[in-house]
DNA sequence: GTGTCTGCAAACTTTTTGCAGAGCT
DNA sequence: AGCTCTGCAAAAAGTTTGCAGACAC
């Protein structure tokens, strides 16, 4: 598989945390690990209410998932994603090959299709030389209908 | 250039008005013409509040913008955008020669730039089938540091 | 005149923040 | 023990909604 990245992606997130935390005077709290067990179930990206919702009740105050996902997403354990409504949702990193990925939505039931498939490089590299832009980067989500929608006929 | 679009954009919104709401029975009213008149002077995206800002203070209440809004955008004459940060953006349909397009936002400034550049056609009819999806369009917007801001030490 | 719109105020949602006590090292 | 983290509650910020009066047709 082609990664550019260097760590070895075999290894749970949880390994890395330790030291990654470390780093930063950080702490491994039952909160913080209970909220990657969370997201190491579940694929696709979540909400922090969906994320609240899958962890036993009175174990974790959402406004602690609200300040965890803000630490991991520092420390790029968790990639935040944007589907459009205006409510964050976030993934684990290294439950796809590259961090950098996008997604397929089902407008009628949400369902969420992860994606190898990326805005051609070159061609934004035209868009930023043409542009004076440097550092470029893109937010790309795509929606449609899924295969089981097109059939239902309610919904 | 790729771009799925098949309407005819270059009709001044304006023209299109009278007819598209007495279609629906609605009216012609100060206050959306007034908004209307603000997007007209602006040819990038404005949240609501930018635009509640720029019309004469007490002419227009900020609930009736986001009515409003609702409404031009049902009517396809004004066009919602996302950057990334959860607060909505409005631009006019037909200030840009097809209503679907993309924008590079300068990270440091917020300013922005119009791009003509889509995902490319073919690639995202590929991504459709082979997931099973239809009617699948998407959202892409670029972020980068625009040329005026890389100079800019400070900032 | 009739039915739609608007302003005002209140409610709702997501997200952030202050603070005192609990927890990690 | 020392500093970080958490729960709770309150506060931001964007958006929506109910209602009575104003306005378009």
């Amino acid at each position: 598989m082609n990664c550019a990245c260097h760590s070895d992606h075999s290894a749970a997130p949880l390994d890395d945390l330790t030291g990654r935390l470390r780093e930063g005077d950080r702490r491994i709290t039952g909160a913080r690990a209970r909220i990657l067990d969370v997201l190491r179930r579940h694929s696709h990206p979540m909400t922090n209410r969906e994320i609240h919702g899958h962890l036993p009740r009175g174990t974790c105050d959402l406004a602690t998932i609200y300040r965890s996902m803000h630490l991991l997403e520092d420390l790029s354990l968790v990639q935040r994603f944007d589907f459009g409504d205006g409510i964050a949702r976030f993934e684990l990193v290294g439950a796809h090959k590259s961090g950098h990925h996008h997604h397929l939505i089902c407008i009628k039931c949400s369902g969420v299709v992860e994606l190898e498939e990326c805005f051609p490089a070159e061609l934004e590299q035209r868009i930023a030389r043409a542009n004076g832009f440097t550092s470029v980067t893109h937010k790309l989500e795509f929606f449609g209908v899924c295969a089981a929608c097109q059939k239902s006929p309610a919904r």
